[in-house]
DNA sequence: CCACCGTCTTGACGCATGTCAAGAGATTCC
DNA sequence: GGAATCTCTTGACATGCGTCAAGACGGTGG
């Protein structure tokens, strides 16, 4: 049976990179084919014909469809967390870590859309989903820690300090840019300036506000 | 055939008052079983078991399967659209609408889970299907002005502009209720109080700050 | 060279789905 | 009261799905 071979496997002696490398490429087309299609109408076969494979060898790889998705799900994570460090680590000013967060915002939603609709989808379904749940939350948090390190980098820079928690700066920036994503895979591709535009007002409101005299 | 009666109907001198009543009844039980199921597993005969007939009848009343769905999708904004007047109408101070509204959102979340989940899942539905889009659309934007009044009456009783552009406030409101949902269903229910504050935190920053002296 | 094991393909299965045709009741109208 | 029309059920269909068994292929070790 393949699964007593892939449990064999995993514990064996052998390098098991070959057998995750599989796995992984699997993922590849996995993610390529739920980024097309969604997850609804997303089908081992079209997975398979995605990948240089024929449909039989998923289960070979893995013991079910969700088994796979799960799997791609932990494989995408990987990807986009660290999308926004080298903007932390290379801006110098507040007013410059500002424009290079909000331009990358725009140039991932233009570069990356299929994977971005993929990811609001499966945690759309991991409300339904139980078995989803538990990766989708572990990335969410994730992607929480990724952009806070984006607003206090760019608090330290302002010199003020931030004035909300993580979740709350997470949550507005997400919907901000689910807004934009939306709008983009519709066909408004001018909503990136847009987006641009909102970042650069809403960021500064996360700080503290520095004293004023009227 | 069904189809041509249908249209037959439509266009006919009876009161289509029945015939509608009819599509809105199973639109009621189509978005019972959508909420429950989410879109992927919603089946025809699963929505016929929600309700009083069999599946057949189905389309009797619609084309097709996705004709249900989009129905029920209009029908389901009839319901939310309204939800917040109530708060606008009868809050007198800034402070006392922004508790009501806060504690509004919390309600809806206790009390309408499914139906807010079934919302995110046709949203990020309507990104892959585009005959979903439109519909998915208008209805956003619908929501988007049903914040706006709020947020509009909100500065007004507190005497200072917004200085937010509409989708921004909606955006940012809708990050910060999806992410306390997708807790709550995961049987996270302290979310609520969560929410609420980080509602009363994140309002006043929509309007234009008062001078201060420091 | 042969046996073995990991790898992958092929083809089939049982099942669930959307759709629809045929007809049974129910209702309405003359 | 009977005919016509509306309404709904039943049962079937073709299709596509996840899954899995059987075996082919290819390399590796004895």
């Amino acid at each position: 049976m393949a699964t007593s071979k892939n449990t064999a496997r995993r514990g064996g002696v052998r390098p098991v990179d070959k057998f995750d490398a599989r796995r992984d490429q699997l993922a590849e087309s996995a993610l390529k084919t739920l980024g097309d299609l969604g997850y609804a109408r997303t089908t081992l076969r079209e997975i398979a014909n995605n990948s240089t494979f024929s449909h039989g060898v998923v289960h070979y790889y893995f013991q079910d469809k969700l088994a796979l998705v799960i799997h791609s799900v932990r494989y995408y994570k990987a990807r986009c967390v660290t999308r926004y460090d080298s903007v932390v680590a290379d801006s110098t000013t507040a007013d410059g870590l500002l424009d290079a967060f909000a331009d990358k915002l725009a140039e991932t939603i233009r570069e990356e859309a299929p994977m971005h609709r993929l990811w609001y989808d499966l945690r759309a379904q991991s409300m339904f989903e139980e078995q989803l749940r538990a990766d989708v939350t572990m990335i969410d948090k994730t992607l929480e820690e990724m952009i806070w390190r984006v607003v206090t980098r760019y608090a330290q820079l302002d010199g003020r300090p931030v004035s909300l928690e993580p979740p709350v700066a997470y949550g507005m920036l997400d919907g901000l840019f689910q807004q934009a994503l939306l709008a983009y895979v519709g066909g408004n591709t001018a909503v990136l300036d847009i987006l641009v535009a909102q970042v650069r007002t809403v960021l500064p409101l996360m700080l503290t506000p520095v004293a004023t005299t009227g």
